[in-house]
DNA sequence: CTCCGACTAGATAGATCGCTCTAGCGAGGA
DNA sequence: TCCTCGCTAGAGCGATCTATCTAGTCGGAG
């Protein structure tokens, strides 16, 4: 019993849908891919694949924000966390074929037209990480209101640098968007607050 | 006689594509959108699905970059035209309840890792707006290094700023990746190439 | 006129879709 | 012991999927 059905169940759907989208994942899929019943499908979600939708992203969301967290709280100061992340992440595109970048922005594309509930469900796992990485960014002295943007526009050359990547399997598009999340980092934070390494643009993006 | 069959089957395969994506979009959905009969598709098309989207892919990002053209090259100057345009895809998004965003991303993030024609096609786009726009920019004295990373930014923030919008139902992740956009662009150029109007921050992000 | 190729038209095959249903297993409580 | 209930197990339903197939329409070339 290392993991429960359940447990086991929303990780194969999160990977699926991560590469393969929500439509483009199937019911049976699913079951096949975590060695569950059809019928514990349905026990555990009696709302169906929207439902399942909904659990997933909610908890993929909040995963890789951890995952964030983590990787930031390693790191010496801000800038080196923002750094290791998006190192990180391109390293982990590179090891998987391309295929683990942003658990839930194929999904979010695809129901944003289509489904209410699962839109409304990425919509808040994008809300929250922006509040929460605000929230960090400010409590290095940045004003709200610029913590806010900072926060947006990080999250923006993230997810815009895994399209490109994905498509071009190449992580050039990503080492662009670290090298802007950092020098935007770097010049929104009070000049005693960030020690500044070498090597990233300390004016312009 | 307006529109050739073909012509109207591409048109609204795009439109479908863009909302749904490639596996959330159906061949007989096509057809009735389209109203053309079913064997004309495979007419058309004989290589199925898989066929109609590469053309709809390199089509759509055809003439998603002649809109950018359009747009800058009606502008006064490249700041101004890049303003316009984040500007522009965010009343259109707005305008079409947060359904027309990038005509590609949808199906990019869907396909990159199950098909590898339309991965392909839609990385042939990308690298064509990449270059084209890297283009537009070392004309205006940004050296060719610079200009190429400064054009995968620009792509980088709007297709980010696409996902959070479109989850969101609002623009301000678009409004940031403009300001972001435009400060990238004023900060790469030689002083002399932007006439530089108030309201963006001259440094930093 | 005839003939031919481009295109229209839609029925239908075969697989897969999400989902429902009934049956049964097996551990814990009465 | 027996019953209950959380969960397993998978057959199967109707709908829909992509793709194929045959038949028919129509305009222009010879």
């Amino acid at each position: 019993m290392p993991t429960s059905t359940r447990d086991r169940i929303l990780d194969v759907t999160a990977d699926l849908f991560r590469q393969h989208g929500f439509t483009g994942t199937g019911m049976k899929q699913i079951v096949t891919a975590a060695n569950a019943p059809f019928g514990s499908l349905y026990h555990f979600f009696p709302g169906g694949k929207e439902e399942l939708g909904v659990e997933v992203i909610r908890r993929s969301g909040e995963m890789y924000f951890e995952l964030f967290e983590t990787i930031v709280d390693a790191a010496p100061d801000l800038v080196s966390g923002v750094r290791d992340f998006f190192a990180g992440a391109a390293a982990v595109l590179r090891e998987t074929d391309y295929a683990d970048a942003c658990p839930i922005a194929t999904v979010a594309l695809e129901v944003a037209s289509s489904s209410e509930p699962l839109r409304q469900a990425t919509a808040e796992v994008f809300e929250s990480w922006i509040i929460r990485t605000a929230g960090r960014v400010a409590a290095h002295g940045v004003p709200n209101e610029e913590a806010r943007r900072l926060a947006i526009l990080i999250i923006n050359v993230l997810e815009g640098a895994f399209i490109l990547s994905r498509a071009s399997r190449s992580t050039e598009a990503l080492d662009v968007a670290g090298d802007a999340a950092i020098a935007a980092v770097q010049a929104a934070l009070p000049a005693s607050s960030s020690p500044s390494r070498d090597g990233a643009r300390p004016e312009g993006w």
